[in-house]
DNA sequence: CCTACCGATCGGTAGG
DNA sequence: CCTACCGATCGGTAGG
């Protein structure tokens, strides 16, 4: 666990820039886990509260190795917040069509939305998309620009959703506003949701939904029709 | 702007720890003054990424003086959250008891709560709460339970609207998770919201409170009878 | 509140 | 990926 060779032999690694040669594996993995260490110590301590030796030694490191993967700490930074992205976009894309398919209900869509917000932002190894949300200030305008790119398709799912819902007069206000005031309550869980006690992410959900499209004019019960 | 001194004379002002008398009023300033340029700073550019060094050349002082007024930096912050809740308390016990007198109705209340809110967040000079929110990690246990006693003090106001609106049928989920999202969603405000385009603080409050007790129950128009 | 300063830490690099 | 290291910055202090 400290030492990044497993070898039971008393080998020493080889020095200087490994080649990349098809045995070894290493390379990859390594970066991996740099990567899920600084998630999880951007999340708790925050990015300029946490050193880069502080992740190196999480990952057995010493302190210059990290800079033979990344060249600076904030493209260490950069790389959560994007695969955060990428990964939870794959993760609501997959859960909607595996939706869309069993109930074309638009309040039944918002709520796997929803779920799925939730179990990216508190579920299990979910440091990326907080350190998103919380670290966005440390980047450059230009990664900025980037990841903005990749939140816009994020959210661009929810669009048709909420346009259904208020064309149902479901919605209490704007769309667009809508929009932001609901990804604000969601997002601000993270910083008080404990998984240990209160509510489970699917009560949660629940709840969420049930305050934005209330007890509105459709009446409660029966949402799918067999 | 530069200097303390405001005399056209060229006299130094005098060296060592300055004895309190009554014609020597610049200290309370001088205190109140780095506060303000704290919140400022910390808020945007966060805690750790701004140094006492931009801090004391805001205010026109040298490397080593915020020093002379506050023990830490660490006290500096949470100077500046401290204030920041008791100034938004006094404000919102303020529009709460003027609200009171005049419209009984609780969706009434909620809104005035919810402008309120967005007012102390997003209005002008509104430097501190966000700090207090989004800085948190920076404050020691012991700070950070005496904020909550604040913090407390200043959300307890909401309760007996929340849970008269919850009692007539118009939140669609119970209350303390409702207290929750909603401050989710009007928090979450201070990251995006721009007062140069966009909507309002007034358009801002009503579409929140449409979303959160929308078109329920009781019909829209007349929320308050002559 | 300024001057002068210190110890510690940090991001990053050369060279193997 | 390690060793050894550097320049810069930072919070904080003594002494006046």
């Amino acid at each position: 666990m400290q030492t990044p060779t497993a070898d039971t032999t008393a080998a020493r690694r080889p020095r200087g820039r490994p080649r990349k040669t098809l045995d070894e594996r290493d390379d990859g993995n390594r970066r991996v886990e740099l990567v899920n260490a600084a998630a999880r110590l951007f999340r708790r301590k925050g990015f300029d509260a946490t050193s880069t030796r502080d992740i190196a030694t999480a990952v057995g490191m010493h302190s210059g190795s990290p800079f033979y993967h990344f060249k600076s700490k904030g493209a260490l930074l950069y790389a959560v917040m994007d695969e955060g992205m990428r990964s939870a976009t794959l993760r609501q894309t997959a859960a909607l069509e595996q939706a869309c398919a069993a109930l074309p209900d638009a309040a039944a869509l918002l709520r796997v939305l929803v779920r799925n917000h939730f179990d990216i932002l508190l579920g299990p190894g979910s440091d990326f998309i907080p350190v998103m949300l919380y670290e966005s200030r440390s980047i450059t305008a230009r990664q900025r620009s980037s990841l903005a790119k990749l939140q816009s398709d994020y959210e661009s799912v929810w669009q048709p959703v909420l346009q259904a819902l208020s064309e149902q007069g479901r919605l209490g206000c704007p769309v667009k506003l809508a929009r932001l005031l609901i990804f604000g309550a969601l997002n601000w869980s993270a910083q008080w949701f404990d998984a240990k006690k209160g509510a489970s992410l699917d009560e949660l959900a629940d709840a969420a939904v049930a305050l934005f499209i209330g007890n509105n004019p459709k009446p409660p019960g029966r949402r799918v029709r067999p």
